[in-house]
DNA sequence: TAAAATACGACCATATAAGTCCTAATTTTA
DNA sequence: TAAAATTAGGACTTATATGGTCGTATTTTA
């Protein structure tokens, strides 16, 4: 528990490397997967997730790739994660985070509050960080 | 991904519902399993592992159970989460938390800092919260 | 000696994560 | 127009972690 998954570290090494380049250079997936020796299959679907929601831009065909859309200053760690989990991912209990009304101690649970405050600043956290602390 | 596992959460409901009680009274893990609905053989190891870490003292035949060693404002959840996950767990970064020397990017990461800074926070938050701002 | 409790290892089922494979579709260029 | 290099994306497999169960031993008290 509590560590980012592979597809989220592939996901930051990969925006990493692009925020590195010049603006609006082209990379492909497979000269990223190949300099950081990770799997190009799930390199690949990783950015395609990306670029389905606009933090990368993709151009098909040959000499095709990707290129940030965006300035790397804007890129949050918070939405990154998001873009790649599809389930609410940050929240440290499930009450909160899927089913409130199974809850066992429902009204009288002392024990939620302060772990969704806590939860609350780790989301402020990854909000605040972006891809230029990164590079 | 980040959320506390099952038997921690367990793990939090026994020990709030032990800091409930008067100081030395004792409590079976049958007892708790019933009240919370949770199931009788997990709580039950998840005790003993509290138990053998000496943050419950344990009572052995019948009439037996367990008892709060300390005092409730003693018991970081830091210490619990230890106490019964195995591995290192709160460690987002992977390479932190087990194979710095297989890093791709080894000296040259910029990724590692911003996220164990993130991470040092984190490990702070849980030490500061003990088990008496949950009752 | 029986009952009620902890102790603990072994096991199983399921879910999640990680990785692979295959087949399009797109674009460029020879 | 055909081949090559790329993204797109679904299906599948494998590995690992989690959650839960079972069986048996040990301890203590009445």
């Amino acid at each position: 528990m509590f560590q980012l998954s592979k597809k989220i570290e592939y996901a930051l090494i990969a925006l990493r490397h692009m925020a590195m380049g010049h603006a609006g250079q082209i990379f492909t997936a497979k000269e990223i997967a190949d300099k950081y020796h990770i799997p190009y299959d799930l390199l690949a679907k990783v950015m395609q997730k990306l670029a389905k929601k606009g933090y990368i831009t993709s151009y098909q065909g040959l000499h095709g790739g990707y290129t940030l859309t965006r300035n790397p200053s804007e890129l949050k760690v918070s939405a990154i994660i998001n873009a790649i989990e599809e389930k609410q991912t940050v929240a440290i209990i499930q009450c909160e985070a899927e089913s409130p009304e199974n809850c066992i101690i429902h009204s009288t649970c002392t024990i939620k509050n302060p772990l969704v405050r806590l939860q609350t600043t780790i989301n402020k956290m990854f909000d605040e960080l972006t891809i230029t602390e990164m590079v």
